[in-house]
DNA sequence: TTATAAAGGAAAAAAATTATCCTTAACGAA
DNA sequence: TTCGTTAAGGATAATTTTTTTCCTTTATAA
């Protein structure tokens, strides 16, 4: 297990018990939406308001320590930042799984293509996953 | 322009009037979120209302016609479904541009690392295009 | 035509997110 | 340690976004 007050401190914010509760439960979940991360953070939290969930996960996006997954027909999931990787989604069990994946290639191709200067890959499967496939 | 009604039937959905006007703007716009939409569908049905907006981009979507565009610090975005592809977004100009990808390559990987069954790949690339470089 | 099933529209309800305002807690400086 | 400042927490209300309901209107196939 991390130590989350000094993440919350390298990265310019204040650490409070909620924050690091809300970290170590993301740290668990690997992925997670407000709505999961709202029911679990109240049994640690009980007074726990739903502002100061969303507030925190704000700052915690804008300050880079967590990063924000959007896919089709799903809730925002979010999770702790690090490295750039890809996600698979199942439509059928609606879990997410992490996909280490080498972006250069791909990047640099589109740098080639675009003149974007890029900033963040977003790469998400969908479909449905091995054990739902035997269902 | 295309002809809408007869796609519309294809897709086993009544062409209605206000159908057809929101798949013009969408073939106009590329890339269009709910309250644009809404905004210009209104100048042609000024009675229009947003629920029957909202149904009938959940009917298109159902039917395969649409497709939904989720990108990070970013509205949900609709597009008219054609070919797999990747988008650019820019996040000073805030457009959403196209751009064609051979998917093939990408996908056969995947499948081979995690034996998911894909069925649609969402890669977006986030960063600065060009022309806001300069500025 | 006409019957019928689906779609439109108005309004309300529900869900998701953000703002306000006062209290409480974190933390650097003394 | 204590204290002062500033940010964060919590309750609540307000917004915004999306969905539901229910009745009327329209598209379409017979």
């Amino acid at each position: 297990m991390m130590n989350y007050e000094n993440i919350l401190r390298e990265h310019n914010l204040k650490a409070t018990n909620q924050r690091v509760g809300i970290l170590s439960i993301m740290e668990q979940k690997g992925h997670i939406s407000i709505e999961d991360l709202y029911s679990k953070i109240k049994l640690d939290f009980p007074s726990i308001s739903l502002a100061t969930l969303y507030k925190n996960m704000h700052a915690m996006l804008k300050n880079e320590l967590l990063t924000e997954i959007k896919v089709e027909n799903s809730k925002t999931h979010f999770e702790i930042a690090s490295n750039n990787h890809a996600h698979l989604y199942c439509e059928k069990c609606r879990e997410l799984v992490d996909l280490d994946i080498e972006f250069k290639k791909l990047n640099n191709e589109i740098l080639k293509d675009s003149g974007f200067l890029l900033n963040k890959t977003n790469l998400t499967f969908s479909g449905i996953c091995i054990a739902c496939q035997g269902v």
